[in-house]
DNA sequence: GATTGATCATGT
DNA sequence: ACATGATCAATC
């Protein structure tokens, strides 16, 4: 692998080397970095994320920090369709079965994680070689009042299933922006939870992701109008 | 066609 | 083991 970036400094500085992507593809930025595309992703889901990481200077790797740790802005790549409409679900974080009965969404590690996120879309569809998916303009990106509303509200929801013990009653159908899915090596992995009756129990990992209808509407709003022209914060 | 549940690779 | 990065593929 080549020359690894300094982390950015300011936001602008990020902006620069995210917008730089725009209109280019994987496998021109694999070949900057002296890594080598796969035919497919099926093996190598994370590759994308992981190559933008690097061309971008994110210096978390690894740890439980923001990609950006000194700026606090989370990386998230985007798989988007030829619209530009997201094409898959975005993974948040893991579910901490045994503490979420205490945590109120403002310290919930959903809200800390999308507090601020570079959006980077690039093309997903898969008759598309991975090379050959081109990266589309970023975003950067916070919840504005109603994002927030929203997602606090199927934060509560389904922390509040989850605190009661009946995280096995949980499916990926529950929640308008925010679902809960498996998020596991495999069916047979298991976790420390918690019971109806407060008793340790294990059972399947699971994570918070955005559903694609959210981010799809999050780009949309966010690209088309500047938030200070959408009346955001109550006008 | 959209969605849910299952799964893959890598690093600490 | 569990965190990071996600997409695959069966099913609705």
């Amino acid at each position: 692998m080549a020359k690894p970036p300094r982390p950015p400094e300011s936001e602008p500085e990020l902006m620069v080397r995210a917008r730089a992507l725009a209109g280019r593809r994987v496998g021109e930025l694999a070949t900057e970095l002296g890594a080598t595309c796969p035919p497919d992703l099926r093996r190598a889901k994370g590759f994308v994320g992981g190559l933008v990481e690097r061309a971008l200077g994110a210096d978390a790797a690894s740890r439980a920090l923001p990609d950006f740790s000194r700026l606090g802005i989370e990386l998230k790549t985007l798989p988007v369709d030829g619209r530009g409409k997201p094409v898959e679900s975005t993974f948040v974080c893991t579910i901490p079965l045994t503490e979420v009965a205490v945590l109120e969404w403002g310290s919930s590690p959903v809200y800390r994680k999308l507090r601020r996120v570079l959006w980077v879309p690039v093309e997903g569809d898969r008759a598309l070689a991975p090379a050959a998916r081109r990266f589309g303009e970023p975003l950067l990106w916070s919840p504005d009042t109603q994002e927030e509303a929203d997602l606090r509200f199927d934060w509560e929801e389904l922390a509040g299933i989850i605190g009661r013990g009946d995280v096995e009653t949980v499916t990926g159908h529950l929640g308008r922006c925010l679902q809960v899915r498996p998020k596991a090596a495999n069916s047979r992995a298991r976790r420390r939870g918690t019971d109806r009756d407060g008793a340790s129990v294990d059972v399947l990992p699971r994570g918070f992701y955005l559903r694609a209808t959210f981010t799809a509407q999050l780009l949309c709003a966010h690209f088309v109008l500047p938030s200070s022209a959408r009346g955001v914060g109550g006008a």
